[in-house]
DNA sequence: AGATAGCCGACTGATTGACTCAAGTATTAA
DNA sequence: TTAATACTTGAGTCAATCAGTCGGCTATCT
């Protein structure tokens, strides 16, 4: 049940990006460095969350990437799907490949399981927005300053 | 997020364990016949499971394996753990390797959301018993008849 | 003794994961 | 207009994991 370091660096890339929302592209480099990702492989990332509507790019000098919509509005599994496959466990419940069906189905109650697991990981992808991680993160940050004081 | 084929044939083999509990040892083969996996595959699998105490088996003529416990004390999630690694999806949430931090832990928190994610799934697949598939099975399988008659 | 069936370790092939690289194109600043 | 910047594209690499096989051994029952 693991997400791969796709799915991982990704959304630490879009968390940065969110935290840095308005602040113009940002160059991949600047991510890489921040996030401490190898900067080549996030690259191809990048560009797929682009090509999947989540980013917006701007090339040349003093460009880079920025997010195509406000924080508010992408979600971690908009990040996720588009990086890694679907969020199912198991073919037999993607929400894709809906004519592929389970041999077994009649006599098998572990799809409804597995239903269940997507449906609970999906919830809380698909509620979670950047703008929610960039208000946890402030939120943690006021109060490790609030304590050093 | 997918689960391997591993905790997809132990499930199904314990499922299938679980509806001819009380039947005394059941060989390997009968098993992998009835849900279609491969034999030799399905050996190492059962043979883990032994290990964590899921099984127990009874060589020579008449063995097989059958459940250490009843179905109503077996969780997917022992079965899961023991043939999968641990349910947390990055090991920065994982229940062991607790020593291990994240080095962003302070400004991250995708950290909270991927530990979201480990507690929903954790919550789903502890609290189902081998008991709850096979009712789940039975309740099926009497409305099939029910409605073929 | 012979048949059955689990136990154990090693081995293999294919796929995927996690990157790296080279060359190209668009944009801007000097 | 040239140089520098930075995204774009496609291909290539290396290692690990996955998914499964195989041979031989040991225990148990008839
Ligand atoms: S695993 Fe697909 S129906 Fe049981
Ligand atoms: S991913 Fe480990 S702390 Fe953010």
């Amino acid at each position: 049940m693991r997400i791969s370091t796709k799915g991982d660096y990704a959304t630490r890339a879009l968390q940065d990006l969110a935290l840095h929302y308005d602040e113009g592209p940002i160059p991949i480099e600047a991510i890489a460095q921040r996030q401490v990702l190898p900067a080549r492989y996030l690259e191809q990332l990048l560009l797929t969350l682009k090509r999947a509507g989540v980013l917006a790019s701007k090339r040349g000098v003093n460009g880079g990437y920025y997010l195509a919509k406000p924080p508010r509005e992408v979600t971690l599994g908009q990040v996720l799907r588009a990086v890694d496959g679907p969020i199912a466990p198991i073919f037999c419940v993607s929400e894709e490949n809906l004519r592929e069906h389970c041999s077994q189905e009649t006599t098998c109650a572990l799809r409804d399981v597995w239903a269940e697991v997507r449906d609970a990981v999906s919830a809380i992808v698909d509620h979670t927005t950047l703008a929610d991680i960039c208000d946890r993160i402030r939120a943690k940050t006021k109060q490790r300053i609030t304590y050093q004081i």
